[in-house]
DNA sequence: TATGATTTGTTATAGCCCGTAAGTTAAGTC
DNA sequence: GACTTAACTTACGGGCTATAACAAATCATA
């Protein structure tokens, strides 16, 4: 049979493989872009020899899952740092904070970022299926999305009138407010996401340059997305810290 | 030396053969997805042996740019086509065409759509050599702008005074407007360029998948977007004919 | 502690890919 | 008809994914 408790210190040296496994093929990305992240590269890089890698991911995809999942955290945690640096007494500073601190992750980690968004071309098969990626994405979205609707509960503020909503948008409102245990209204949901599209939606064109044809350094235009966010959502507005 | 004209029919035909190689690998990306389009399995399909495409395309890569420019120019034209369904006489009818047109254009041709939009990891390097994918980059991006150009000089509405914007982005629409020969103002430029962000922003991100999690159908919200759009450019939104 | 199971690694291989080289055939030119 | 050029072929070198078969090390315990 199984045994039940292989050593403690043989699975921390597998957990450490894994992620030097990860660490490895991440440097790769950086280096030569997302075809030089191989696993026989990978491999090469640490001294294995090529098949040992298929011990630790059962395949090039599953490594790639498990990279962006990596990404997908560790861009989570540093905004809710960047949130926590100041106290909740202050949610529209915490925002901010959050919102700069992901535009400055994307921008120190291009390569990351631009696989994480691109990347994903899978064909709505895979797109239901919950996995560790999945999970990642969604803490990620919700980092977002809490903190407004943190403001908002703590103090209400005018929101366009579920009724002036497309009927098709009140429903999948509705749904998403019930699929995600939301407590909020549909239409402060749809008001949120509205926000949310407009600055993730240019940070994602910006490190894709998608932009480049017109803006030679988007911060401002950054900064004007912000500013509009607070005046929407009743803060405060205030100019990034030197 | 060289002959001056090897007669017409043979490099008609050699056209030709480009663009059933081309059209070979397009039916490879929409069957097998992005890492299905190789050289091998075109040339396969196409009956030849695989070097064979190498007297056509150089390299994997030529193709794959040469196939990116096509889906370009395509949807460049479905977007005027659709534009010119309406004299010039309804400047916003013919903008609200050309933005459904592009969405409807992005929704039939996914699998095209992300690769035009995902694919260009290009390291800067390569971004202002001038690439015949570059220039259809270019046009396709026009067929937005101008327009809305069209219509603001033909009826100029306010837009924030230059002064309320950034000094950043002050000058770097002054080097855009230059750049371009433009002759608008730079204030209404960013404003085009706002509109343009919003949208494409929006339609990248649905393509992407990047709004699964709250939407199942994003057309309700392009509506919305383009609403704001025709309001903030003194437009008379009408909803999309049946 | 010695034995048997598990884990981790190795080489060998099949099959696909890119891209080059060298050789062959057919067409076009003078 | 001889010469040139274009289009295509097979042969290869070097990578890559992934599996198989095998060797060594590391348990877990009887």
């Amino acid at each position: 049979m199984a045994q039940q408790t292989s050593s403690s210190w043989v699975k921390r040296r597998r957990q450490a493989t894994l992620l030097e496994i990860r660490s490895t093929a991440r440097q790769l990305l950086r280096k030569h872009g997302p075809t030089g992240v191989t696993i026989n590269a990978v491999a090469r890089e640490m001294g294995m020899s090529g098949p040992a890698v298929y011990r630790y991911y059962v395949s090039h995809d599953a490594l790639v899952e498990a990279i962006i999942t990596d990404f997908y955290q560790e861009l989570t945690s540093t905004m809710l740092a960047a949130r926590d640096t100041c106290p909740p007494e202050h949610p529209g500073r915490r925002l901010l904070l959050t919102c700069r601190a992901m535009r400055a992750w994307a921008l120190d980690h291009p390569s990351e970022f631009s696989w994480m968004f691109a990347s994903p071309v899978m064909s709505a098969a895979k797109a239901d299926e919950e996995s560790p990626r999945q999970r990642a994405g969604q803490q990620f979205e919700s980092v977002f999305l809490d903190q407004l609707a943190a403001v908002w509960q703590q103090a209400p503020y005018p929101v366009p009138a579920f009724t002036d909503l497309s009927p098709s948008i009140q429903q999948q409102m509705t749904d998403y407010s019930a699929r995600t245990n939301s407590s909020l209204p549909p239409e402060a949901l749809h008001l949120f996401l509205s926000s949310w599209i407009k600055l993730y939606g240019l940070l994602c064109m910006e490190i894709l340059h998608q932009l480049d044809f017109a803006y030679t350094d988007l911060e401002p235009v950054f900064e004007e997305d912000l500013y509009e966010l607070c005046t929407m959502h009743n803060l405060t507005y205030e100019p990034p810290a030197e």
